[in-house]
DNA sequence: CGCGTATCTGATACCCCGTCAGGTACCGGC
DNA sequence: GCCGGTACCTGACGGGGTATCAGATACGCG
């Protein structure tokens, strides 16, 4: 799993083979194929295993902010969180989000659970300040926002959008869409 | 060409052989190589064709409305338009999208000029009426908040959020964000 | 030392890739 | 009707990845 996560940093994942995670790994395909039935499989696990290790602390991102405080600095530290922590793990949760989209039901389950304390955290949020809208749609639909803007951070610096901007953009469309607050 | 959309349709990216194509195409796989030197390739031509398409027509899907009298049903029928507009071409939309955040720069080109169209129209949108935050990065993330509730729009569902809540949701979150209105 | 268990790997059948030389169809000039 | 040109198609093949299995190797334990 560690070797496919290095290959994958460097790989796209249509060309990641069995054969050169086996060779970074310094052993043969056939150790491979002991472990995991395909490569998929163990994408299948390390996406697992990072949602095992980040579902706690994704919705502790946002709990454990001063709201009502500073709605604004809350919101900044959460886009910026989130952002940060899809940074550091880009390359399995691009696979995660792309066998998603694409109606893998395992992939979809393990995201959906990745993304349930970060999204329930803020449904609450949303609920309990009497945002007006739906709560669920609202929180998904922001949660899906910052994963969208994270996995297309370079293209949008490219075209001009420095990643400070961004944060300032997710965080008051946070505030506004979650908080209610112009 | 309509072969590799039409296997696309059921078959994930990592999985699209040129041998398949060749099959559903009627002819060899020798065939395909004529036309094509990989199935990259035949993606990135679908890919180019779809941009020229569209590029027009999505940003008059913002730009012949009502903005002033009408907002409200303005950013409805935007917020419909895109998520319909994703709906119809979603398998090379999703390819175009994952290449893109793997860094692809030749299908980044194709994604940002086919987005441009309606991001620089939302941007235009944003500068008249002296919204605050920066135009252009309120643009580019409103239209990747778009891109990505189309494609996990089958997941959100599922999660329990109508298709209707979501357009719901998402036009409320343009008109805040591009219109300043609340 | 000897046995059981766990782990690894060389060898292999199969499939897909990508290329080339050589076919086939069509067309316009004679 | 023949003929040469052009465009297109394909069978055949070397190269390489996939997935499997039988057999080798390492290890723990009485």
């Amino acid at each position: 799993m560690d070797a496919t996560g290095v290959l994958l940093e460097t790989v796209a994942y249509r060309d990641l083979k069995v054969v050169d995670i086996a060779r970074e790994a310094g052993t043969s395909p056939a150790t491979f194929y002991q472990y995991f039935p395909d490569v998929e499989a163990a994408m299948l696990a390390m996406a697992a295993d990072l949602g095992e290790a980040w579902h706690d602390d994704l919705s502790k991102l946002i709990t454990n902010r001063d709201w009502e405080g500073d709605p604004d600095g809350s919101a900044h530290r959460v886009a910026d969180g989130m952002l940060e922590f899809w940074t550091r793990h880009k390359s399995v949760l691009r696979v995660l989000d792309m066998a998603s989209m694409e109606g893998d039901l395992r992939f979809r389950g393990i995201r959906t659970n990745l993304l349930a304390g970060a999204t329930e955290a803020l449904m609450g949020l949303a609920a309990r300040r009497d945002t007006p809208g739906d709560p669920r749609a609202s929180a998904g639909v922001v949660v899906g926002m910052l994963a969208h803007v994270a996995n297309h951070q370079h293209g949008l610096e490219r075209w001009g959008v420095s990643h400070d901007l961004l944060v300032e953009t997710v965080a008051g469309i946070i505030r506004r869409t979650i908080l209610g607050v112009a």
